[in-house]
DNA sequence: ACTGAACCTTGATCTTGGTCAAATGCCGTG
DNA sequence: CACGGCATTTGACCAAGATCAAGGTTCAGT
């Protein structure tokens, strides 16, 4: 269903690829690169699958290429949280621990290049700048949680949508495919579902479905269908989504 | 008020130094540690004041000696979220960027071991494996993080306050002095204000004294002055944080 | 001891978002 | 096409926590 750009590498192309630049490769040169190109091999798995689940080993370390994972945390009776969402570019996988410290799974079609657990230690091990990009991933990994728990402890459930939709926006070009370079109103497909939205939000999926009635009935959105939405007013989406 | 245990060092003597084999400098041996002392000084705070601005440069690190450092973000109407809290042993600063990425605010007297940011960018350089730790805190930051994020997301006031006790009772010992390898109830000094405990939980302050009265009435805690709990029954705080 | 400021607690009331329930729409399959 | 399952929407009602409004405590400064 989504999943149709060209970014994605042939396998064994590592210069060629799409994300040469934008995701931990950018740390190596294309002599280095090669290196990385050995250990590396395509992964995929369907939207709904679970990719790795909380406290269980993960042996490997992947780029997304295309999709988009949902990291969760769950509470003893189910209640749940989505803690995290990784988009094209973004780097899955927590170094140095051989147990997830999360349940990541698949929130659209996935297709990730993937890295053997060990390997890519060696790598880390062997070039330095590419540790360093992963702390510099990680450190903005950080800043998006904590704008996160700004929304999650001090917006309204209007401006929690907002916030998601504007979000969708600023990465939706990475997410999936889109008319952001096009004239006319952006247009997107959500990638995840009512209740996936309300788990990252905080709220129930009644109240995320209001929201989006709500924005809908003031113009600033429209739905093509319930999973693709048409922004029509950006500035207006931004100003309520409060900062 | 706070801030007088022995664990600091006294200037110029890292070795000997309380957070030695607990703070970054644990990444180094004793002789690269001589590096990191040469640019080490003292920094004090008194509670209430501002560490760094958000967006605002901020010329130095710090490892925290003593006292505990709130990290918060606003909305442009001024409702607040406390984003992070810092405890002794925590690292304070953000590798790689001048601007502090929020704003930084003794939440009690403070004690700082500070480093001048290039000169510490440059031991960064010079020791990977410093730079190894680094990630490896902002690793367990992030995790810290998004384990907030699901409680501002999914728990009850109550769970939440719990939470935050439970919290302390497990960082007492580094945020102050207090009774925990003695026998009898715990007890220890609340580091932060009803406002500050509601900025960091997405509550009002209302909503966290009437929980904290709860707890009392359950025969959880009780409170020795407003500012110094003691918890009676350490398994049913646990309980009712909700894991 | 008196005063004012901060901080904390408590009560009464209101509102936002949750809960419960039902209806609608959208496939995919027999 | 009819059926069943799932996602989404909508409505009616409810409750957790916010808001508004007093009071109480503590403490520094006079």
């Amino acid at each position: 269903m989504h999943a149709t750009r060209q970014v994605a590498p042939s396998m064994g192309a590592c210069q060629t690829c799409g994300l040469r630049h934008r995701a931990v490769c950018a740390a190596l040169n294309d002599t280095e690169l090669d290196d990385l190109q050995r250990i590396s091999h395509r992964k995929s798995f369907e939207a709904g699958t679970t990719v790795a689940l909380e406290g269980e080993p993960m042996d490997y370390f992947a780029n997304i290429l295309n999709g988009v994972v949902k990291m969760t945390k769950t509470l003893a009776d189910g209640r749940q949280q989505i803690v995290g969402l990784l988009f094209p570019t973004d780097f899955l996988g927590r170094a140095f621990v051989t147990e997830a410290p999360y349940r990541a799974e698949a929130a659209t079609d996935l297709e990730l290049c993937a890295f053997p657990h060990s390997s890519f230690e060696q790598l880390l091990h062997k070039y330095p700048q590419l540790e360093h990009r992963l702390l510099e991933s990680t450190l903005s990994e950080l800043d998006t949680a904590r704008e996160w728990m700004l929304l999650l402890g001090r917006k309204t459930a209007e401006e929690k949508v907002a916030s998601f939709l504007h979000l969708l926006t600023k990465r939706a070009d990475l997410s999936a495919p889109c008319n952001a370079n096009q004239d006319g109103p952006l247009r997107f497909p959500l990638p995840l579902t009512r209740t996936d939205m309300a788990d990252y939000l905080g709220l129930t999926i009644e109240t995320v479905s209001r929201q989006i009635t709500r924005l809908k009935k003031q113009g600033v959105i429209s739905l093509v269908d319930s999973r693709t939405i048409e922004v029509a007013a950006l500035e207006d989406l931004e100003d309520i989504s409060g900062g």
